[in-house]
DNA sequence: CTTGGTTTGTGAAACCTTTCACAAGGGTGG
DNA sequence: CCACCCTTGTGAAAGGTTTCACAAACCAAG
């Protein structure tokens, strides 16, 4: 059981624990390794072993219990609470991810939202006040602010990171066009969007240069 | 040379390419292997292997030509021309995104948008005048669209990345939080905020229960 | 209680990616 | 032209992830 786990089994876990919810709000009780796989277009080989990692969760000839996996995978994700959310920078995205209501009902309250931009200091975006950056400090120990989220201009997004680190946050959500370091086993996920479409951008030449030397 | 490439070498030549980018602006003639690996966390043999999949770009005992890796690159990811986009969903992710210069600099146009809205159809948003749906096929035929970009609420994604589909684009760049299964050879890229969370909440929750058994 | 149909949990095999290590080649200075 | 240093390109080894395939277990029906 149990050793070093990988992203992509995590991620996973995350999609059939999403599954797992409609089916308990659809009612179902007992699911199998084969039906929680493909939406997530893993196999039912792969479930059971991404399963396996971290203990032994079905019937055999019956599948899983639904409300039971639910709750061992909120467990292993660490979903059973809710988080607390740090914003840096309150300019396109920031606002979209303050007007976003899916992240608060998952559990995750964007409980502070701080600015360098002196106009923006004081006023309201979505409900949370915006702070001047001197603050962060101490509200985020004050808070208890466990994520905190990098949404300013690429130029900054290292300081600011690491600003955040310093603050004492446990992990950081990156919208910059940039790939942060992890210094001190503070985990980073990085969002480009860039990156994602010039990955499709690569895939649609690929499959123009062969059709293209096909013909 | 050149077999499958996968999706983590096509992630890090983007991220080559950025850093050869900013080298280059700032006048750096060659680069080697080493210096390259450094800001995306690669090894220098990683870039070698990475680059060799497509050809032999540098001179040993010397580097890698700055422009012409430059050059190199943008041809292999399909770079060296624009890429027109359509979005639809004009909600908060939708309008952070038509705000976000960053696409159009790196040749990512945004050229449609479409809501199903009434009130918001015929409205302009950030210059670009906001389409009713039933005029997306005809608009992505004309504008020769080639990406299309769903942020929509989950429940309708499906259908509306298989209208895209249909439509004829080559790509999808999805932000709904669902699992959308290619079909007829159109990659789709899903951003999943969440599911980044998520994967740092079991980050931390696994942190906490690895120092708290220790103590 | 036994039989048959079903599904889990898991070693072993297959597959894929990353790292290692070094020969081959290029530049420089004398 | 030669000797030295440096860096690439690449087979081979190591390390990781996914798929296979099957024994073990459970349920239901007779």
């Amino acid at each position: 059981m149990s050793g070093r786990i990988s992203d992509s089994t995590v991620r996973r876990l995350s999609l059939y624990l999403r599954m797992l919810r409609d089916l308990d709000r659809a009612g179902v009780e007992f699911v199998s390794s084969s039906q929680l796989a493909e939406p997530s277009g893993a196999t039912s080989a792969q479930v059971r072993k991404d399963l396996s990692h971290f203990g032994s969760f079905g019937k055999r000839g019956r599948g899983y219990s639904v409300e039971g996996l639910v709750r061992a995978l909120e467990e292993i994700l660490g979903l059973s609470r809710s988080w607390r959310l740090a914003l840096v920078g309150v300019g396109k995205i920031g606002s979209a991810l303050l007007g976003y209501g899916g992240l608060a009902a998952r559990g995750f309250d964007v409980v502070a939202a701080f600015d360098v931009d002196e106009a923006k200091v004081g006023t309201r975006a979505h409900g949370l006040r915006i702070r001047p950056m001197r603050e962060l400090r101490a509200v985020i120990a004050e808070c208890g602010v466990e994520i905190g989220v990098v949404a300013t201009p690429t130029e900054v997004a290292a300081e600011v990171a690491a600003e955040l680190e310093r603050a004492g946050v446990g992990a950081i959500l990156n919208f910059a066009p940039i790939e942060l370091s992890e210094v001190n086993g503070v985990p980073i996920r990085t969002v480009d969007i860039v990156l994602e479409l010039e990955g499709l951008s690569y895939l649609m030449s690929e499959a123009g240069r062969r059709t293209g030397s096909d013909a």
